[in-house]
DNA sequence: ACATAGCTTGCGGATTACGCAAGAAGACAG
DNA sequence: CTGTCTTCTTGCGTAATCCGCAAGCTATGT
């Protein structure tokens, strides 16, 4: 643009394609994110500073958010936290099923292609809730339990489900009662918890070495939204003799796969 | 202003009190709402419909919701429903957490005025959870059950988390299996839900009658926000010989009012 | 009491979003 | 396969809306 005959300077080239978005209701999202991601009140001037975005507009957005219960105010002061109506809004949606009517292919097709069980789950609260399964054609092949809540620190898709939680997160979540044993190599402290999930976010994958149940081995990996955050899980469970750790790194790499392509249809189930 | 030499009409007073919200994102928030309110995919033209807004106005913002991950169009076709992201955010929250702070006071006041053990519960998928509770000084008491899920079907709490459901979605939500039945009072039939959730609906509150439990009476009132959804149900537990039907109405009473006094705390915690 | 930090509100300008209307893209019937 | 009809998508000009500045205000701490 050696000319730049523009007398204001133009945003960009705004091509036809891609219709613009509406300004102040992305920043509104943004400012909906924000709060979220943060797990402490957000104050206003925080939030001014993340966005840069002068602080009277984050207000009146902030305040717009209020009014339809998108946002709250904890009982004394300021600061915004998510309101109700995200809740409600979420309630109203049967996500488990929104997630399983996607994944299913995805699921068979892992299922399929090492011939073991194949699992989907979530978390609700503080228990991963198992979505969806699809089995082996083994004789002997780990069961699947489809609607059914189980501990999140001792199996492989809720540590999957929690790796991107740090320490002080993990320890508001699991409270002070020690996390039960389950099994000889069931991980009983939050501490070792920690470095799993550490474990998780550079490999990718988990594995559940008889931490859970004797004899069953499981290796899960997160599946991701388009923002990079952990929605759900996708995993596979067999028998400990059919499931030497030796598999571990094609098993792995094959359910990473499966969870990128799941969290790439969650984002944009469109082109 | 004597004078009054404004121009163009100004909208209303806009008095100095009450800042004007942004219309955009007060739009874009309606949208939302809208297509949450829907259990079926909403087209672009019924948005316009019941909103009253320009087609084009409406598409923009329903595409920058849908950039955001706020809405999602089915595999095939051009409708809206939810996107990932209120789910992501309201997963990020612990709204148990949040509710029982909120609620704490009110749930001891109850527990305190008519001497039972009172609980707190919201809906977590297929069950109900009972986020806290506040025992009774009685030396025979219904114990607790902080933390713990139960089945919606046959507790008062679940009867009254219900209550706004219709016959289809309560068929769609329990499935083809049939109600397990944990007592000889247990409502095993879904037609037989379906009135129980409308007398729900007309008398506020509802009981339990040793259905999930033998000896046990409870009785439990949604919690409403103030768009008037069911977002939590409180309630009270006693042996029967404690707690015979012409209590009801006066324990009723009570469970009604603290519940709304909640409901308010929730939908505005200012002023 | 004063000072400081952070929240709230007026105000004018111009960017931004709105609505109209025309143009695609399908859906459906003949 | 073609024409008609519905529904979604995009240009464009207008002006209303929203933005940022800067000044009030409220609360908190010294």
């Amino acid at each position: 643009m050696p000319n730049a005959p523009l007398a204001t300077t133009r945003r960009v080239k705004r091509t036809l394609l891609e219709t613009p978005s509406i300004q102040s209701l992305d920043r509104g999202l943004m400012i909906l994110d924000t709060v979220a991601k943060s797990r402490v009140p957000v104050s206003l001037a925080s939030l001014t500073a993340v966005l840069g975005i002068d602080r009277s507009s984050v207000f009146r957005l902030a305040n717009t958010l209020k009014r339809r219960g998108f946002l709250a105010n904890p009982s004394s002061g300021k600061e915004y936290l998510l309101g109700t109506s995200v809740w409600r809004l979420s309630q109203k949606y049967d996500w488990s099923r929104m997630l399983s009517a996607v994944a299913q292919e995805h699921l068979k097709l892992l299922a399929g292609s090492i011939n073991e069980t194949a699992h989907l789950a979530i978390r609700e609260g503080s228990k991963a809730f198992f979505v969806d399964h699809c089995g082996a054609r083994h004789v002997i092949a780990i069961s699947g339990q489809s609607g059914e809540f189980l501990p999140l620190h001792c199996t492989s898709h809720g540590k999957a489900l929690l790796a991107d939680l740090d320490e002080k997160e993990l320890r508001s979540l699991f409270g002070d009662t020690p996390l039960p044993r389950l099994t000889k190599n069931t991980i009983v402290s939050v501490a070792e918890l920690v470095r799993e999930c550490s474990r998780i976010r550079t490999r990718g994958y988990v594995t559940d070495e008889e931490e859970y149940m004797d004899g069953v081995r499981c290796l899960a990996a997160p599946i991701r939204d388009q923002a990079g955050y952990i929605i759900a899980s996708i995993g596979v469970s067999a028998p400990v003799a059919r499931f030497p750790p030796d598999l571990d790194k094609e098993y792995g790499a094959r359910v990473m796969g499966i969870a990128q392509q799941i969290g790439e249809l969650l984002g944009s189930p469109l082109p």
